[in-house]
DNA sequence: TTGTATGCGTTATCAT
DNA sequence: ATGATAACGCATACAA
């Protein structure tokens, strides 16, 4: 493992000093066509690759982005990978590469990044409504992003999904198919009383959409399948109207429920699910659903962090929300 | 976004000369109780953290491994996950950071994450029967260690679950239950084209079990969902004897096309998959199955990788295997 | 348009 | 047991 070939090696092949080469790398002062084609050559030939380590020394930029993530959380895997690799790929288009932290570690994992130089950003991810980090970020000379929006987002760079109006698009929906009452296959208990503030959000829209309707709601947490199910035999038929179903976590279970039933949605339930697409896609009956955007999110992350860190300046305050959308299948009767 | 305190500082604040706060760190040198405690003191009133940039550029070692992942690909993303959070709980451990590197950068990306010297050692995952990478590691000086076996494996440092027993675990368990025949519901032709080679050893497990009992095979590529069911309604119920199943990816299609059929495993069917055991449990059904064990390959890998670091040696060749292990469940008859 | 020289914060080799 | 001091490889202020 020795080292390989120096700024000082590539100089000496192309005939120019050291900090011409450097200077040719950054673009931060003009070369004449000839040198800039000998310097070029010489990086070629020798395979040159700048030493991350000095760059960050010498520099103040280590061209590194921590992301500190949920690992074990009630999020889909899937999404949250779609949502890492967007953001690896947006790093390295802007030459930055991509830090891998667990929540795990806390606020000191914030604080060991940052002491550290480890990485000239970071990205948190699942933001619960009173996340110790976010305090933590507000007094931070340092950008950090957050996925997910804290109760108080004053201070923050937020962005997330918008899962409030998802709840209410749903909701709608299912008004405008006739529901008389909606049933909510949530998240478990656990999940809840994690306190994420997604979970919050969406079941506010929920709410706030039935009330405007006037439809009452019953929430079912997922693992407690039973009282799902029992509401199933009890209300779905109810004579007081149809019952629409929204499901969000525990989708596969959710289905099955119905399906023991022979219910098939769209013909006997309207079925609506927070979901991926492939999720909604996938099922029996391909579900009309709101599907969070992952990659939209992770995107507009990337896009808003990498013109900070290209201005040297940390996050803006502010929440950037991608919008809900409603994409209707099979699982609710034509309108 | 002022740099920190340095080691000067702390060497300051203690009243002794900065070497010996870095020989305090390093434990390279024996210390007196007293200027320990001193220096101790000193960094903990100043919050020192060592600047990492610095560090790997005077020492040889970058305290970073890099992990090559293969985010769009036919693996579960679930199993990735928890390989990779194993993986950084494990290098935290050791008081290291994980990079992140996607696979879409191929060749390329080792070239530069070694180049640069970004870390001392890369974990490539998702390896195929041919892999250019496999052929690039083994002329590098640089620890690489691989998830999952080229055809090729001599001069690699490659670790994996074993596929081949568990193709082989799985068919004896259908014939030990008297199957006739075995129907494997099998990955989508584009995954085997992609050249994986834990497919290729899975089946080679399977064939090699289901001759020496004497027992045909039908494979049946996950997306065809058609074949699979019109095998259904030929096979199945067949003279000749009862039809073992085998699920491997497409696992809620798959059991889908049997609810379909009225068929339930364990009762019409015996069914055996290669699954998580989340996935196994959460079937309407419990599958006898056996399950990739991701934390446990990325234990081994962590722990070979950080001997090896430790001791600052090359990978050593040699091919780690994770013993498959069949959990009996519902969906296969007692017997 | 280019070269010289200094400093970034460590590690590690000499000394003592 | 501890202090000086020289690299490490790059960026950049200062000269020319």
């Amino acid at each position: 493992m020795g080292r390989g070939p120096t700024s000082k090696d590539v100089a000496r092949l192309a005939g120019v000093s050291q900090s011409t080469v450097s200077y040719v790398m950054s673009g931060k002062r003009s070369i004449s066509a000839e040198t800039l084609r000998r310097v070029e050559e010489a990086m070629a030939t020798l395979n040159y690759q700048p030493h991350a380590g000095a760059r960050a020394l010498a520099g103040s930029r280590t061209n590194t982005i921590a992301i500190v993530m949920p690992f074990a959380s009630a999020y889909d895997a899937g999404q949250l990978m779609a949502f890492v690799e967007e953001f690896v790929l947006a790093a390295r288009r802007h030459d930055c590469d991509v830090l891998l932290v667990t929540a795990e570690e806390g606020i000191e994992g914030l604080r060991r990044i940052t002491g550290r130089s480890l990485c000239d950003a970071a990205v948190v991810m699942q933001v619960t409504a009173h996340d110790e980090r976010a305090e933590a970020a507000r007094h931070l000379d340092f950008p950090v992003m957050f996925i997910g929006v804290p109760e108080d987002p004053s201070g923050l760079a937020c962005a997330d999904f918008d899962f409030e109006s998802a709840g209410s698009l749903l909701v709608e929906e299912l008004a405008g198919l006739g529901s008389a009452r909606v049933s909510v296959l949530g998240w478990s208990a656990e999940s809840v009383a994690r306190d994420y503030n997604y979970i919050v959000r969406f079941s506010r829209g929920v709410r706030n959409a039935a009330q405007a309707r006037g439809l009452p709601v019953e929430w079912h947490p997922t693992p407690a399948e039973g009282s799902f199910a029992s509401s199933i035999d009890a209300g779905l038929h109810a004579d007081g109207g149809r019952t629409g179903v929204i499901m969000t976590s525990g989708l596969p279970a959710g289905m099955r429920a119905l399906a023991a039933r022979g219910l098939v949605p769209g013909r006997d339930v309207d079925v609506v699910a927070l979901c991926t697409e492939a999720e909604a896609e996938e099922q029996s009956v391909p579900l009309t659903a709101v599907s969070t955007q992952p990659r939209d999110v992770s995107r507009r992350v990337a896009g808003r962090l990498f013109s900070l860190i290209e201005q040297g300046r940390r996050a803006e305050e502010g929440v950037d929300v991608v919008p809900a959308e409603l994409v209707r299948r099979a699982s609710t009767r034509a309108g």
